[in-house]
RNA sequence: GGGUCGAUAGCUCAACGGUAGAGCAGCGUCCUUUUAAGUCGUUGGUUCCGGGUUCGAAUCCCGGUCGACCCA
């Protein structure tokens, strides 16, 4: 990470009092680079004309007709057996890898023995027809091959790959070449995200940006970053959340509208939090929660059948398996609270008494917590962790969001549902409030003494009047870990936040 | 922010108070159907950084940097 090539050595028992730069792979290839641009050859070509990836061009073979396709690919060099006067090697391209075969009496001399120079790390391109080898592989005779783009720098080892979680985050590229299953998993990611467009544009929603520069960081509960615009003179923080701007379009006649973009919370970084994450957030008028159930288990099925090909996922952190398919649990909060504590009258207890509750269940409470504080602290410690299987909790209670509508049987809880898989909140969703006056109140009562963090704006655009509507967010990384089976935040995204450090 | 653990050759890892090693990669040789190809030879180190203890430190101690895990 931190060292840096050696300097050349000065050995004397060679003949002449030369520097042997043997040992250091990038004083090498940097003198291959000179000896190359020295004989009038490109090291960095402009272009290389493929006609096929690597999977597409072993998808051409006819069983038994050896070089009847002809098909030109290009590739990184990651693998190289040299027998001699021939050599098999392997090239990495955006599919996955594919075998040439270079022959010196099929290339000639000449091509050959440039060839024979490539470095593992080399970019080349290559023309020749398709065969299958004596053991099964389908592989390309090549005809010509071309140095398109050398690398100063050798790759790391062929077979563990890279394992040092910081260069893995940190030359990213180097891993995505080395370690097939980071491949893997990082571009079922942009599979994913795809899916989730083309199902909700098929039930006509509309996908819109909005603002990452807001004056009033609105729509969570969470610690923004802050920036500012120098003509004019304005600090801005970045949205910590979706919500407000997606609900003005509500009013504005998008009846059913998504964005999936990036949201920024200065908090914490961990195995679950990156300070950039992508949220969906997903409103559809006219609806209300319950449709949200609907829609959200839609779309978890299809991502399974038609993007995984399984309903089953196996969950990293526990071991267990997590069943997609069929209809999902569903339990009340309270019904949850209940049961965990022990207590069948918890809610009708004294804030004493949930203190003493809690701190008997093994947690730690702090004396200057609201009731719902402690109660929810008994959810997020003790319940959620053990909500493997896709559940909905229903019915929060009132405190808990803002943004959303009051049962009518009972106004103390709200229209909401939390979707928890793998012990993970993965999608909360609610019948979203239209009433202007009581958004109001809401605000302020949150807001306490801190009324300049109430987006009167959105307010406004509520009481110009914003339909019913059922309103989601999806954490889309929080998605990735559970159906990538990843363990960490960091493994489904390119490049995770680090510290400042230097690569390399 | 707190605790625990870690950093040694380009990469993956040994050595744990007494001469820093191996495999892969590199360099040189043999080999025209290989699959971690094989074969013979060989180069390569500020042991993360800065202090300290010691006759002697990769190893023990203190401080720092970066990372991993757990907690807040």
């Amino acid at each position: 990470m931190r060292r840096r090539a050696g300097v050349a050595s000065v050995t004397g028992s060679m003949s002449e009092l030369t520097t042997d730069i043997s040992h250091d792979q990038h004083a090498v290839r940097r003198q291959k680079l000179a000896e190359l641009r020295a004989a009038g050859q490109d090291p960095f070509r402009a272009s290389c004309p493929t006609t096929h990836f690597s999977a597409d061009a072993i998808r051409l073979y006819v069983e038994g007709q050896d070089n009847a396709v002809s098909v030109s690919v290009a590739g990184r060099l990651v693998t190289i057996r040299d027998m001699g006067k021939s050599q098999f090697v392997k090239i990495l391209d955006q599919q996955g890898q594919i075998q040439l075969y270079v022959k010196k009496d099929v290339v000639g001399d000449e091509t050959y023995a440039a060839f024979k120079k490539f470095d593992l790390g080399d970019i080349i391109g290559t023309t020749g027809t398709l065969f299958k080898t004596k053991s099964g592989e389908i592989t390309v005779r090549a005809e010509r091959v071309t140095l398109v783009a050398k690398a100063l720098r050798p790759l790391p080892e062929k077979w563990h790959g890279l394992s040092d979680p910081e260069q893995v985050y940190r030359q990213r590229y180097l891993d995505l070449i080395v370690n097939p299953e980071s491949r893997q998993r990082l571009m079922l990611r942009p599979r994913i995200v795809g899916h989730i467009r083309r199902f909700l544009e098929a039930r006509q929603f509309i996908e819109v940006e909005t603002p990452v520069l807001q004056t009033v960081a609105g729509g969570a509960a969470a610690r923004p970053f802050t920036t500012h615009h120098n003509t004019l003179g304005v600090d801005f923080v970045l949205r910590i959340s979706l919500e407000l701007y997606l609900k003005r379009l509500l009013v504005g006649g998008y009846d059913r509208v998504f964005e999936i973009g990036r949201n920024f919370r200065n908090e914490g970084v961990s195995r679950r939090h990156n300070p950039e994450f992508t949220m969906l957030e997903v409103y559809q008028a006219y609806s209300d929660y319950r449709g949200m159930m609907e829609l959200i288990r839609a779309l978890l099925q299809s991502l399974c059948s038609d993007v995984l090909g399984t309903s089953r996922i196996k969950h990293a952190a526990s071991g267990q398996e997590i069943e997609f398919g069929g209809a999902w649990r569903e339990v009340p909060y309270r019904d949850l609270i209940r049961t965990t504590s022990g207590d069948a009258e918890w809610f009708g207890r004294s804030k004493a008494e949930k203190i003493a509750g809690a701190e008997k269940l093994g947690l730690a409470v702090d004396p200057k917590w609201e009731e719902f504080e402690i109660t929810n602290e008994i959810f997020s410690k003790l319940i959620e962790p053990t909500l493997i299987q896709p559940t909905f909790v229903i019915h929060l209670p009132k405190e808990l969001c803002p943004l959303a509508k009051l049962n009518q049987e009972d106004p103390t809880v709200l229209d909401v549902f939390e979707l928890c898989i793998g012990g993970m909140e993965i999608a909360p969703a609610y019948s979203e409030q239209n009433d202007p006056d009581v958004q109001r109140q809401m605000f302020e009562a949150q807001a306490g003494g801190e009324q300049q963090n109430i987006d009167q704006d959105f307010l406004l655009a509520l009481e110009h009047g914003m339909p019913p509507a059922g309103g989601m967010g999806v954490g889309i990384d929080r998605l990735c870990i559970l159906l990538t089976g990843a363990e960490s935040i960091r493994d489904v995204i390119l490049f995770p936040q680090l510290r400042p450090g230097t690569a390399g």
